[in-house]
RNA sequence: CGGGGUGUGGCGCAGCUUGGUAGCGCACCUGCUUUGGGAGCAGGGGGCCGCAGGUUCAAAUCCUGUCACCCCGACCA
């Protein structure tokens, strides 16, 4: 492959687009990758396209290496194969809808459960058929509330998906742990650094689930890891560690007066200064009130959530672990409606009085001691024991989540980092397979239900995620594998420089490098070196004002390092740098 | 959906307060010069100023309405 610049459909900008906050957006748009044509819908120019297909055959390429087989459903569907499972109301907005000119729904799909569920179902009906694993590179559409970040989200954008179908837990557990090593292979082919995080399933059902978070800054998922035993989760998912039940006498609960003291931090200081405590914000416990609304219950739910005083409940963490239930705030009107719940001083002690669920943070064990409410207007009640004084309905992973708290597993202190969402691989389950009924007929002439598994990799989304992790001031630096071309190769100079780039260019291709070569006559040599940087091609080879010494510059992108070599080792070193 | 902001040649922006014949940089075209860090000089092409209505002798500018887009939060490969 040759690409001469001289005719390459390219236009490099020198400004950052008006609307690009984060650093792939900007760069990619800058370098001439992509164009935006409407809100989270973009175009792929040469160089574009090139990575991204680059990208979809590293995937595919690993997919095939782990026994996968792709298929390709179409992006348009009929409105009745979401039905069945639901889904044509539970996406919501998110699904695009739109009418076939008899007034048919149909929908651009924005993943495709049923249509492999129902693929596997119309072709396969014996237990000697499985295990199968089925793929597909398709673009997916998804009308989401706010796209932003460029490639980052958009509203059309290509992923691969993979579904896994077994006869059985132990094969569905096989599936998905080869998966997991393919994806781990992926990743390092595309040089994208990944963390695997503990997940929680979402909106798909499901039970195991794991994601492969890329560690960036413009990161949109939070995560914790441990940099001692290596356990890492989504912040939604990271569960927190439950200290050993206290035992021993304690002293009695007091109701004490607080006039004034609907916050934790007026709460503390009144009690230092007038009833001669030494507490700090986490010798509270918070009690805060949520609506909780569950699909296909008619009343919603009110729920009280007491988490330690200085911590605040983190909604993400509380809507994943309520998930389908759909937490809301609860406002001054429901308030109004339980008069016994007192705002800004409710405490625990009364509550199963009330009939009120009430779900605590781990740390809440049997035998801590809390000040909290007393559920009368300007008052508190100190030396309230849990296991005593009340009793609480469960635990629940609520409260947020900071740098230094204790890893689950060993107990050393987690570090919080944004990363992106760029896989995800979970045990689906029987889930779409009850949906559709999806048995293989066993041995026995009796039906067995089939279990799936669902993998994900977003394949648009990984561009803009090695953009995301590696660049620099000057523009982009794309791994080998999935860069436009090997070798950049800039001629400048007034004499015989392009002729003599153009030389080596072909010989390079003769032997089976992809090759960039900028031949633009009368553009500055300024021009050419930028452009090489924003562009990002791994290895630069500069044909210019060395030439009357009969050297030439070769450069690697990523490092920066620069050596001359002999014009006549040119090829040869190239080579070997792209090697 | 809540909050903030912007719509002016392909891109980035000024002009709007105080109405008066639309401007700058980049990009593009022509010529000459230049050639190792986004070149210089000269000349040139390209804009129903988001859309609709109104006020006015006159509207990019003032008023009303409307649409779109961007950014921050709740949803997600």
């Amino acid at each position: 492959m040759l690409l001469r610049m001289s005719t390459l459909f390219l236009r490099t900008l020198r400004e950052d687009p008006a609307d690009a906050e984060v650093p792939s957006h900007k760069l990619l748009v800058r370098a001439g990758y992509v164009r935006r044509v409407a809100p989270g819908i973009y175009s792929w120019l040469p160089l574009g396209k090139i990575v991204l297909e680059n990208v979809a055959r590293v995937v595919r390429e690993e997919m095939n290496a782990m026994g996968g087989q792709e298929v390709l459903f179409p992006a348009l569907l009929p409105r009745d194969y979401y039905e069945a499972t639901g889904r044509w109301t539970e996406y919501g907005d998110t699904l695009f809808r739109l009418k076939d000119r008899k007034g048919n729904d149909y929908l651009l799909g924005p993943t495709h459960e049923e249509m492999f569920t129902d693929m596997v179902k119309g072709e396969y009906s014996s237990y000697k058929d499985y295990p199968v694993t089925l793929y597909q590179i398709q673009t997916k559409y998804r009308d989401e509330a706010r796209p932003r970040a460029g490639i980052l989200r958009g509203r059309e954008f290509v992923m691969k998906d993979s579904y896994s179908f077994d006869l059985d837990d132990e094969g569905l557990k096989r599936s998905y742990e080869n998966h997991r090593a393919a994806y781990i292979r992926i990743f390092e082919r595309l040089g994208i650094d990944v963390k695997i995080c503990f997940a929680t399933s979402g909106a798909m059902g499901g039970s195991a689930s794991e994601e492969f978070l890329a560690p960036a800054p413009t990161g949109e998922d939070t995560f914790v890891a441990c940099r001692t035993c290596g356990y890492a989760a989504n912040a939604e998912a990271v569960t927190t560690p439950a200290p050993e039940p206290v035992t021993g006498e304690r002293a009695a609960l007091t109701v004490l007066d607080t006039p004034g003291t609907p916050t934790i931090e007026t709460l503390v200081s009144y009690m230092n200064e007038h009833h001669g405590l030494k507490i700090t914000a986490a010798d509270t416990l918070k009690n805060v009130v949520v609506k909780v609304v569950t699909p296909g219950m008619k009343e919603p739910e009110t729920l009280v959530i007491g988490v330690p005083g200085d911590r605040e409940v983190d909604f993400k963490r509380l809507e994943a672990t309520l998930a389908p239930g759909e937490p809301a705030i609860f406002e001054a009107a429901d308030f109004a409606r339980h008069p016994g719940l007192v705002r800004g001083y409710i405490g625990p002690q009364i509550l199963k009085e009330l009939g009120i669920r009430y779900l605590v943070d781990p740390r809440v064990v049997d035998g801590s001691e809390w000040v909290t409410g007393a559920n009368e207007p300007g008052k508190h009640a100190a030396h309230v024991v849990a296991g005593r004084d009340f009793i609480a309905d469960g635990t629940i992973e609520a409260a947020e989540i900071r740098a230094g708290d204790a890893c689950p597993v060993c107990g050393s202190d987690l570090s919080i980092d944004r990363g992106i969402e760029i896989g995800h691989i979970f045990q689906l389950g029987r889930k779409y397979a009850d949906a559709a009924q999806l048995d293989a007929l066993g041995p026995d002439g009796k039906p067995i239900r089939i279990t799936m598994g669902s993998y994900g990799i977003g394949v648009s989304r990984a561009v803009a995620v090695m953009a995301e992790q590696r660049h620099d001031a000057l523009g982009l630096a794309w791994p080998r594998e999935v860069a436009p071309a090997d070798v950049h190769i800039v001629g400048t100079g007034k004499e015989n420089q392009i002729e003599i780039a153009t030389q080596i260019a072909e010989e390079l291709e003769a032997k089976g490098l992809r090759v960039l070569l900028d031949d633009r006559p009368q553009v500055s040599p300024g021009v050419k070196f930028k452009d090489s940087e924003l562009l990002g091609l791994p290895t630069v080879l500069i044909v210019g004002r060395g030439i009357g010494n009969g050297v030439v510059e070769l450069r690697d992108r990523a490092s920066g390092d620069r050596a001359e070599i002999p014009v006549a080792e040119a090829v040869q070193k190239v080579v070997e740098a792209c090697a």
